[in-house]
DNA sequence: AAAAAAG
């Protein structure tokens, strides 16, 4: 039963291309470059959706991918990754695949025509336009094509064909040089290291499950020391690279620009900004559970929880989590009870998150760390930025193929999150770490999760049909994407696959994919768990599982499946969560799946810092419109977030009806318009996507320099997600939030929790603050509320 | 409310 709601009889709200009618791909590749998305012919003027100026300006300038995103784009269609310089091995892939084609080039085609609009406007401008086409002219305007059409690209060239032969090669061939490279690397290291850490169950699997987490709880309590530093703009190397991008630059950013753009995902780390936990601490437990009572807030549990549990914890627990105590603890009998594992290993189970200090290798004299809460939950090995700034990659265990990766996309040492979590990842232990948003998570366990396969294989060759040993999910199929750009080039590094398995997608490639062997699958739950159960895909071996947005990937609809899946991997396999805003809402799984998990986050990091201008709106409910359509006309990518996908698709069209060309990310586009959709507002074809929280996390858009919630988030975590897609990078950018008066209660509270400081100011049409906010004029108007 | 599953 296809939970998806694009089928036949869905819901009302479902299809809003269609305004062509019903929705079908073959109607999508119907319609005309000269037809606006909303089904009106013909052109109003230009900048308008369906402004159509003529064939010249339909070229736009595209900015040439580098490995990472070709490699992004390769996957999009879920096949196995292959980089473009390797030819040979991409075509294979294809091959199987071609049966999609039909399918596939006609969604692509729409897509085409619709992406090329975009470009037309900004042909327009006189910067741009000149420089695309000298320079670019033909050499760049096949490449480009690729860049616009990720999926197509493998599988739609035919010319390819040629690939065939050499498809059943492949395995040997193609990665041959690779394996064989990467291990004499690491020789040296993979045989003193292995033994212990490899995968091999055995010990892992003496552990006890069920750890509990309720004496974490306990800990909330405690401040965070105020003594963290923040991060240091300094320790960003990437920052260096990206000068040119400047806002202000952007006309002529088109060029020059673009192409190191490509290189930004890999730069999420840069973000960090100094943010600073110390706050939270003061941010008085007591009221927190209060306000997190109310409904939305559930996950903050809190409130029940502390009741019941506190008082009875705290004084015992605590001593416990001292080094000392460990041995003690085993004995200790009160967690017993959830125990289910036999003999004494039970009892070290429950001691799981207090005993992470003492087996956190990255605590150590090179490393100054000190425990911590933050907000509810979760103690924290906090890592100070200092401690780990002179750490190298190579220093924490990769071999030199992997580190030359990584350089590649941009990380050139690591961030404090990736100094943080990268040793006990390697050494096999469960981890949990909370890094804010674009603080570097992704190469923080990407990197050591395509480290540890490779240990686990070395020696061995890589066989046909092989199943996945490392499994990596996400809440969105954007962010799964995401991911593997990133992942990928380091899994190539070493000659390992990796394939994305995430839904709305034809399941051939994928399922091609895996038939041939891939070592790490991205994905998100719902395609993944529909492959298991189809007997298509092979979890037994998996020996890493990561859970990117972890907290997100333990509520109601993500729970259960994930509960299943993670089930399906082999018994003691290293689980990883990851997310900015890491909570007890993980417990369910941590319980369960989680053996004496090591607890991370970097001191000094917190969402509220100084790069990112937060500003509440309160308005009239009547003025919402033309405010929203004020905010959205400026100079600078704009994100504006919409509680549902109706008003998203309807905001992204009001918009363009007002001449500022916008595209909507949301839940009932299909996936090749999402896709689409996304990458224009990275490419800059388009300047405001509006979407659904389905963008709220993980999403990395570089140059996002303004946030607009038109509807405000019902939680804080949302707000801290949302808001993460600006400011990164170490740029500034600016939050503001639309409420009416009547909500600016729950807005208090909300912030309060956020731990975010933002003025609300009373506004109405033709403000100052509006012209100020959308940067058309520079004014000191005062904050009036 | 949103997201995540059709061949």
């Amino acid at each position: 039963m296809p939970k998806n709601k694009k089928p036949a009889g869905g819901r009302p709200a479902k299809n809003f291309e269609p305004r062509y009618g019903a929705k079908t791909s073959y109607q999508d590749r119907k319609r005309r470059p000269g037809e606006s998305s909303t089904g009106q012919v013909g052109s109003r003027s230009a900048g308008h959706r369906g402004h159509r100026p003529g064939e010249t300006t339909d070229a736009a300038p595209k900015r040439r991918w580098n490995a990472q995103e070709r490699a992004g784009r390769d996957e999009a269609r879920g096949i196995r990754t292959h980089s473009r310089d390797e030819r040979p091995a991409r075509s294979f892939d294809d091959r199987p695949r071609r049966d999609d084609r039909p399918a596939r080039s006609y969604d692509d085609r729409p897509a085409r025509s619709y992406d090329d609009r975009p470009a037309r406007s900004y042909g327009d401008r006189p910067a741009r336009s000149n420089d695309d086409r000298s320079a670019r002219s033909y050499g760049d305007r096949p490449a480009r094509s690729y860049d616009d059409r990720p999926a197509r690209s493998n599988g739609d060239r035919p010319a390819r064909s040629f690939d065939g032969p050499r498809r059943d090669d492949r395995s040997a061939r193609s990665y041959g040089d690779r394996p064989a490279r990467s291990y004499d690397d690491r020789p040296a290291r993979s045989n003193g290291d292995r033994p212990a850490r490899s995968f091999d169950g055995p010990r892992r699997d003496d552990r006890p499950r069920g750890a509990h987490l309720d004496r974490v709880d306990r800990n909330d309590r405690r401040s965070f020391g105020d003594a963290r530093p923040s991060f240091r703009p300094d320790d960003r190397p990437r920052r260096d690279d990206r000068p040119a991008r400047s806002q202000g630059d952007r006309p002529a950013r088109s060029y020059e620009d673009r192409p190191r753009r490509d290189d930004r995902p890999a730069r999420p780390q840069g973000d960090r900004p100094a943010r600073s936990y110390s706050d939270r601490p003061a941010r008085s437990y007591e009221d927190r559970p209060r306000r997190d009572d109310r409904p939305a807030r559930s996950y903050d549990d809190r409130p029940a929880r502390s009741q019941g549990d506190r008082p009875a914890r705290s004084s015992a627990d605590r001593p416990a989590r001292s080094y000392e105590d460990r041995p003690r603890r085993e004995g200790t009998a009160n967690r017993s009870d959830s125990a289910h594992a036999p003999g004494g290993s039970a009892q070290r189970a429950s001691d799981a998150w207090t005993r992470h200090r003492e087996n956190a290798p990255v605590r150590t004299a090179a490393h100054e760390a000190h425990v911590d809460v933050v907000h509810d939950r979760l103690q924290a090995e906090a890592v100070q930025a200092e401690a780990v700034a002179e750490t190298s990659f190579a220093d924490l265990g990769f071999g030199e193929n992997i580190v030359r990766a990584l350089v590649d996309l941009g990380a050139s040492a690591p961030f404090p999150i990736q100094a943080a979590t990268i040793p006990p990842i390697l050494e096999g232990k469960d981890v949990l770490a909370r890094g804010r948003t674009g603080s570097g998570k992704t190469i923080a366990f990407g990197a050591p999760l395509v480290e540890s396969v490779l240990r686990s294989q070395a020696g061995q060759r890589r066989e046909f049909g092989r199943s996945p040993k490392a499994l990596i999910m996400a809440p969105t199929r954007e962010l799964a994407l995401q991911i593997d750009r990133t992942i990928q080039p380091i899994a190539r590094s070493v000659g390992l696959f990796t394939t994305q398995i995430y839904g709305g997608v034809p399941q051939g490639r994928q399922v091609g994919a895996l038939r041939k062997g891939v070592d790490i699958i991205i994905g998100t739950p719902g395609r993944i768990e529909d492959l298991v159960n189809q007997g298509k895909l092979d979890l037994s071996d998996i020996r890493i599982a990561v859970l990117d947005e972890g907290d997100h990937m333990c509520e109601l609809g993500f729970l259960e499946p994930v509960q299943r899946i993670l089930r399906h991997t082999a018994e003691g396999s290293q689980k990883l969560l990851f997310s900015a805003t890491l909570d007890r809402e993980v417990a369910a799984l941590v319980d369960e799946f989680l053996v004496e998990p090591a607890v991370y986050e970097v001191a000094g990091e917190d969402q509220d810092s100084g790069t990112i201008e937060h500003r509440v709106l309160v308005i009239e409910h009547r003025d919402k419109a033309e405010i929203l359509d004020s905010l959205v006309d400026r100079e600078g990518k704009t994100l504006v977030f919409a509680r549902t996908r109706a008003y998203a698709e309807m905001l992204a069209e009001q918009f363009d009806d007002r001449g500022i060309h916008a595209v909507a990310l949301h839940g009932d586009l299909n996936q090749a318009k999402r896709t689409r959709n996304l990458e224009k507002l990275t490419s800059g074809r388009v300047q405001v996507l509006v979407a659904t929280d389905v963008a709220a996390r993980g999403i990395h858009v570089d140059d996002i320099d303004l946030v607009i919630q038109a509807d405000a988030p019902d939680e804080y975590k949302t707000y801290l997600h949302r808001s993460g897609r600006t400011g990164r990078a170490g740029r500034s950018g600016t939050v503001v939030t639309l409420i009416t008066r009547q909500r600016k209660r729950r807005m208090t509270e909300l912030l309060d929790r956020a731990e975010i400081h933002a003025p609300f100011e009373d506004v109405a049409v033709g403000d100052d603050v509006i012209e100020e906010l959308a940067g058309r004029v520079p004014t000191n108007s005062e904050i009036t509320a």
